[in-house]
DNA sequence: CATGAATGAGCCTTCATTCAT
DNA sequence: TATGAATGAAGGCTCATTCAT
């Protein structure tokens, strides 16, 4: 019961709640109003004091890079295995664009991908960083574009510029930026820039 | 000579110079650095002092709201001709899309065409602000798409959806987006973004 | 082994072995880089937790005066003996300066000896604090210089004034000072400053 | 009247004076308080706010850079003098500490002559700053008593030691220091420092 | 009218101190 | 009792905005 380890577990279990609130709700915030929010806000939403939150991030460009990273963690793992599970060239790249957007969509992975942030975050290397999310998924999306040149089944054209152009409609500021533009009339926006990025790329539609 | 008469015309004059020359220098420099530039700045570049910007400007929201309208003036006289001078409507779209986004490359009307500002302006509604550049071009894009699909010459698709996607990659915050993360190796990006974005609307490329 | 007695006298000794790692700790890094130092640092560097240093100490004010106390008592006990062992008065000065000194030379007390800390801590009278090192040395060299000022040993003057400017250069913190000054260059720094005080004491030199 | 050059002139005194006020409230805090003083206390006592500090002082350390500076001008020009003035050896070294305490005491030159502050200074180089104070005073100072050593009219030492010696006692730290020991009784400290350190460096006092 | 010095609210960040475990 | 995570008051600094000249 006040065995050590016990409580040091218990602590360790508050402390990561409370890191993964500050998470959450810096997650939010970021992706409700960019990254004008303030880090009392976020405090506030996490329910915590400013402390808190500089006790696991040395400065708020060291949050939100970790916010990015945490927060699509999981669109890289799908990203991931839609690459190497579809060996159909012209498939491999849907699945890409679509789980993409569907993590953006869902799971409200609202972080925007854009590389300035990553830039930021390289400023102040805070040790082993993960080698930045934009540069991952737009490495991987010139590779797969790249392929389905080869294979004739897009169109040609610079595949670092295309895989670029295709991350700037899926990133959340994009996201965003069409929900505020519509009014929230977004029912199947989604589907639509799935579909608009798709063929921008020049992807034969045998759907 | 000191006729009172003249004297109003010249300070007049002055007037009118020094509200070009306030534009034209938030103009550069929200371009090459976005909404963080200073007034102070501003003021500098433009050879005033802030004072000066703020006898016009209530605000510096309204001042990017300024500098986005009268960037952009040409933009929407070119797309009005285009628009009218058309008959056929895919090249009256790709006309519409070349159009914008040769403003965008070569005008350097590298301003924000998101809803954002239109909307921050909106909030101080400064008396008889014209509609906003990018209901302006959303409008005219949405007019466009509904034609071309009526005529089946694009696919189907929600032409409020599919013409907000269309701006947010025409938009200069895109392209300034786009050439920060290709480390300025864009030779022809402005050429594959305008394909990109006729793709992406599935118009038919007889070309 | 679990008897009760037993149990509480282990505990005891941790807490004073506690306490004086802290009291150790804080000394070095005070004497290191002074004030400025972070409680959370002197915990660290004691091995302890922050809460560890503030049951025992109320504040950081009570922290460094006790390690003041603590560090020098030594440099008490060794000046009272010189004072009371020497009957020759000008040689009583030269011990009480010399061994002033030394202390502060060899034994790392490089803490300030200077009254604002004594009197910071007196604004949170903890109960019986004794009643200050600066009070202490002060009062022993003024009464040693009254009573070599009478027998026409030094020169005359104020015994106070001549006492606190001895201890000005006496303290720590001038010795900080001295060696950051010079640069390193400290060879014979201890034997200068002592023969500085001395003279300027007006000591009769007959070494 | 509404002379531009008039209204500039004007304008330049009132900034002037500002900054003036600026710099005697931050000599005054700095001497009272040493370096804890906040900015915001140094710009009511100034009857400015915080940022009109900020528009001349790029940073606190670059105001107390300042402040030293500008507070000890007149200092080092009599020094300067003295040095120059005076062929008589030690008469020369007398009237380096008089001068140099007269100003400590009299003209409230409380500035803290250590080397930290010009060393911290010399961090942000703001352009064409003076060599420091402290080095230009332990120059002349080491200077004089070599001189004096080489006449052998004050006792051995090396004379860089001795320099530092002398202005660690005519340091304004150590005055107040010396003050608040003594709790305001120091009729006549000033004398009594002169002398002292005269005594320490072994002048001969024909007086 | 133009100017730019002055203002001060508000931001990011630190750290002495408290308190739940 | 020891721990160290949490707290939050302050501090340094920025910058949109105002206003005396």
């Amino acid at each position: 019961m006040s065995d050590p380890a016990e409580v040091k577990r218990r602590e360790r279990k508050d402390m990561r709640r409370n890191q993964e609130r500050v998470l959450q709700a810096a997650h939010e915030l970021f992706a409700e109003r960019g990254a004008e929010v303030t880090m009392e806000e976020v405090a506030r939403r996490a329910g915590v004091g400013v402390g808190t939150i500089y006790r696991r991030f040395p400065s708020k460009e060291h949050l939100f890079a970790a916010v990015s990273q945490a927060a699509c963690t999981d669109a890289q793992h799908c990203l991931q295995q839609a690459t190497e599970e579809c060996h159909d060239l012209p498939t491999k790249l849907r699945a890409i664009v679509l789980v993409q957007y569907r993590q953006i969509k869902h799971q409200a992975a609202l972080i925007d991908l854009r590389p300035d942030h990553s830039a930021a975050a390289a400023a102040h290397p805070a040790g082993g960083d993960p080698p930045g999310l934009y540069a991952t998924l737009h490495s991987i999306l010139e590779q797969g574009i790249a392929d389905a040149q080869r294979q004739g089944v897009i169109r040609p054209g610079n595949p670092r510029i295309l895989a670029a152009l295709c991350l700037e409609l899926l990133s959340s500021n994009a996201f965003q930026n069409l929900q505020r533009a519509l009014g929230g009339e977004t029912e199947d926006l989604a589907e639509h820039v799935a579909q608009f990025v798709l063929n921008g790329l020049g992807v034969e539609s045998p759907r």
